[in-house]
DNA sequence: ATAGTAATGTTGATTTTTGTTGAATTGCCA
DNA sequence: TGGCAATTCAACAAAAATCAACATTACTAT
């Protein structure tokens, strides 16, 4: 353990980010030396070495969610695009959390006087800030990873609404089984959002109708005839039988 | 990874679009390294590209909230990086709403296990998203111009957290009258925090020691002595009397 | 004192990054 | 649609950073 080190670990924290050659001249020794010293750093991964400088591990760079949030991007865009068509200026939607809701969100703000509930910070916050809309916050505590609420309270504020549409997601499409998630929160959120909904609004990627890594196992509810299905791409034959009584939309 | 990425991921995140030309500017390099360091962060779905200049994923570059945001920028950036050498990786944190507790919520993402309580679904949902915190909103109906709450349960969701630090701030700082706000629910969510809090931390850049064009006229509570007062630049000696039992930071 | 050891600085070859140039592309407006 | 300006891209030259090997210094234990 080198005497520099809590010194240099101290500075790079501090700062995020910091050259090799102004630790250097901070440190009073060097450049080699804290090319050096910090070697042993970075291998037990206490610092990032980065051509030209240190920075700390500590510096959120790349989220989970919005991570996922570009995994297909082009298709969710297209989705949302496609979504928006169906809301007009003055309705109202509960809208769910999943990735495609972002984007949904990110959409809507060409739309007027919405009236908006919604378990996703994210959505809340994305909408909020356009003058004349209506938004609701579902839940009090979030979710680390993608800031969405599942609280008891998040099905009051649900369950006091009446809304035209509401927007759902699901992680994978199964024929058979239908659309299913992995956790039994959304499927409760998502029940609660149908219950005093209008039409529904199915969102699904195409990924979504192969096979998933994890297998999520849980059914979302199913869906009222006339309800939406928007997709990125004519899904096969094989989901005929389950997309029969509702109204696809494809961009 | 290049030592760039994480300024050029705050600057574009905070202002939402900036121009490849501002860009090189700002971060003393040429744009075609701009280019080259962006693509990998595109690449991976960090920022967006648009021909000229690169756009956050994260929010919409045009709306009151932001733009307001974007008054004064580097004077609540700099407030932010110094409010945040306070807080400590674990702290639990009340936040309120107002500009430049967007700004501080940015610079948070580097701190980590934080809990935090906000009645600003902005600052909610930029720090859920950093995985290993807690993070509650406060209130459920959001104002539209901001995406911040004072519902009866957002006073609920604050009077039953005990946190470390709460942060504060003011549209007017008056040597005599103290720190003025327009709102009276916003001086009454600053009471509910401070009621519940370690030591208070007011953030004011240096317009608002100057008179405004909108006189706010409500009066926050009065600071306990060795709470913080963050601001940008060293205040006048008019002000020494209300600030003889704070601690004043300044970058 | 002094030989041995560890830490640091220095040098030069190698690698990576950056800036510059000119050609190709894009967006825009008449 | 065509032309103009701005932006982007690709390729090369220049600059900066890295690494390894060796020289130097500081410190320790005999």
């Amino acid at each position: 353990m080198s005497k520099y080190e809590t010194m240099l670990l101290q500075t790079v924290d501090m700062r995020g980010t910091v050259s090799v050659q102004e630790l250097s001249r901070i440190l009073g020794v060097s450049d080699q030396t804290i090319r050096r010293v910090s070697r042993p750093l970075v291998d037990r991964g206490a610092l990032q070495k980065v051509h030209g400088a240190l920075v700390s591990t500590k510096s959120a760079a790349d989220l989970p969610y919005l991570a996922r949030m570009n995994l297909n991007r082009e298709a969710k865009v297209a989705i949302a695009g496609e979504v928006v068509k169906i809301i007009q200026d003055g309705d109202s939607i509960a809208i769910d959390t999943g990735s495609t809701s972002g984007f949904v969100a990110q959409a809507l703000r060409n739309r007027r006087e919405l009236t908006v509930v919604t378990n996703s910070a994210y959505v809340a916050s994305t909408l909020a800030m356009i003058p004349g809309n209506n938004v609701s916050m579902a839940g009090t505590q979030l979710r680390d990873h993608d800031g969405a609420s599942f609280d008891r309270s998040a099905f009051d504020v649900i369950e006091r609404m009446q809304v035209d549409y509401v927007l759902l997601s699901a992680s994978l499409v199964d024929a058979r089984k239908g659309f299913l998630v992995h956790e039994q929160c959304e499927v409760d959120i998502a029940s609660a959002m149908l219950a005093n909904a209008g039409r529904a609004i199915m969102a699904v990627d195409h990924s979504k109708f192969e096979p998933q890594m994890r297998k999520p196992a849980l059914r979302q509810p199913t869906l009222k005839p006339g309800d939406f299905l928007v997709t990125d791409r004519v899904p096969s034959v094989d989901f005929a039988e389950l997309f029969s009584n509702l109204e696809i939309r494809v961009p």
